[in-house]
DNA sequence: CTGCTGAAGAATTCGTTGATCATTCAGACA
DNA sequence: TGTCTGAATGATCAACGAATTCTTCAGCAG
C-alpha cells in the first residue's frame, strides 16, 4: 500500500514540476509519465483523469494553508486580531504563490471550470476555523452573541471573496490589496463586536 | 448639432437591438449601418470604434441605474434602510436585465477586457450616492462618525463586489443572492452604527 | 494473479486557408 | 464646403483536415 502511495506522490510531484513551469494545458500525460519512467496508461491506475491531478495539486496547496489557518485560529490573541491575521495570511500566501508561479492561476481557472464544487470544500474547511474564532470571540465577550455563527462565517467569506484569487480579478499590488482587505475586515469586526441584527432574523 | 445627436442615438439604438439579441461579437458594423440606412464607414463619424458603441450602451444602462440610486439616496427613511434598498435595487435590476437579455453579460466581459477603467467611473458615481447616505446617517446619529466617508464607501463596494454581476461569478438564484447580500450588508451596517476603528488610522 | 505496457479509440487541439470584419480614406455628391 | 460612400487594408474569425492528447483495455511479463 505504501508503494501505491509513493508512486502516486511521485506522479503528483512530477506533474507539479511541469505544470508550475509550463502550465496545465502544455503539460501532457506522456511527459509526466516519462518523467516517472512509466507509461501514460499507468498513471490512470493512480489518478482517474488529468484534472484529478490538478485537483490533487490544489488539495496539497490547501493542506499547507489549512495547517497555518489552524495555528492562527489557536493563537492566544484577541479574536479580531486572529481574524485579521487569518485573512492576511490567506491573501499573502496566495498572492506570493501566484507571483512566483503564474501558471497556478491557470490551474485555478481549469478547476473552477471542470470542478466547480471543489472550491466549496475549501470554503467549508475554512469556515471551521472561522467558526472557532468567532465562538472564541463570543465566549471572551469580544464579539456579541449571534444566532448562527456559521452563517456569519459565510457572510464574512462572501464579503472577502475579492481577495481569494487576488490576481484573477484585479491588478492591484499586494500592498493595496492588504489595505483594502483590512478596510473591509475592520468594518466586519466592528459589526461583530456590537452585534448584528440580521434582517432574516425578523421572519423566523 | 441636434442632427448629429439624433443620428448617434439612432445608431446606438440599432446597435442595442442587435446586440441584446445576437450578442456583441455576432453584430457587425455593416448590419448596424444598414439598419440605419447608411454605410459602415459613416458610423465612424459618430463612434470612434465598435467598442465605443458598447460603452455608450453600458453608459445608458448606468444612467437609468443612477437615476434610481439618486432617488433612493434621497428617500426619507433611515440610512441603513436606504443602504439596503440601494444595493437590493442594484442587484435586482442587473440580475433581471441579464436574465432578460443574456447577451448583456458578453458586453460586460468585452468592456472589462478592453475598457477596464470604465467600471471605475461607475463605482465612483455610485460612491457619490453612498457617501450621501453615510453622511446623512452620521448626521442623524444612526452611524458613528468616521474620518473618511469615501474610504468607507469604497470598502462597502469592495465587500459587495460579488453582487455586481451576479450571473458572472455564481449560479445562485436571485433569492439566494439577496439573502447573501442582506447578510453581508447587515454586518456592515452594524459596524457603521457602532463605529469602525480602521487599523490604518493608527499609523496616521 | 498482479502490475504494467503500448496500441486503439475518442476527444480535443492545432494549423492552415479562405472569408469576414473593423477601420481608414480618397473621392463622389449635393 | 461639408457629408457620405464604397473600395482598400490589415486584423480577426471560421472551417476543417491533420495531429496531438487523453483515456481505455487486451494482453504480456514477472
Amino acid at each position: 500500500m505504501n508503494d501505491k502511495t509513493d508512486t502516486r506522490q511521485q506522479i503528483l510531484e512530477a506533474a507539479m514540476n511541469r505544470i508550475v513551469h509550463y502550465g496545465y494545458g502544455k503539460t501532457t500525460m506522456s511527459e509526466i509519465a516519462s518523467d516517472c519512467g512509466m507509461s501514460a496508461g499507468n498513471i490512470y491506475r493512480f489518478f482517474a483523469s488529468k484534472i484529478d491531478i490538478a485537483e490533487a495539486m490544489a488539495r496539497k496547496f490547501n493542506l499547507e494553508l489549512y495547517q497555518t489557518y489552524a495555528e492562527i485560529a489557536r493563537e492566544p490573541i484577541a479574536a479580531p486580531d486572529r481574524l485579521r491575521k487569518f485573512f492576511e495570511y490567506g491573501l499573502t500566501h496566495t498572492f506570493d504563490a501566484i507571483q512566483k508561479d503564474a501558471k497556478i492561476l491557470e490551474v485555478a481557472e481549469v478547476l473552477s471550470d471542470e470542478r466547480p464544487l471543489f472550491f466549496n470544500e475549501g470554503l467549508a474547511q475554512e469556515r471551521i476555523y472561522l467558526n472557532q474564532i468567532l465562538e472564541d470571540g463570543i465566549a471572551a465577550g469580544t464579539f456579541a452573541p449571534m444566532k448562527d455563527v456559521n452563517f456569519a462565517s459565510e457572510m464574512i467569506q462572501s464579503a472577502l471573496m475579492k481577495f481569494r484569487f487576488p490576481q484573477l480579478y484585479s491588478l492591484l499590488t499586494l500592498e493595496k490589496l492588504k489595505r483594502e482587505l483590512f478596510g473591509v475586515i475592520d468594518i466586519l469586526i466592528a459589526g461583530l463586536k456590537h452585534g448584528v441584527e440580521f434582517s432574516g432574523d425578523l421572519k423566523h
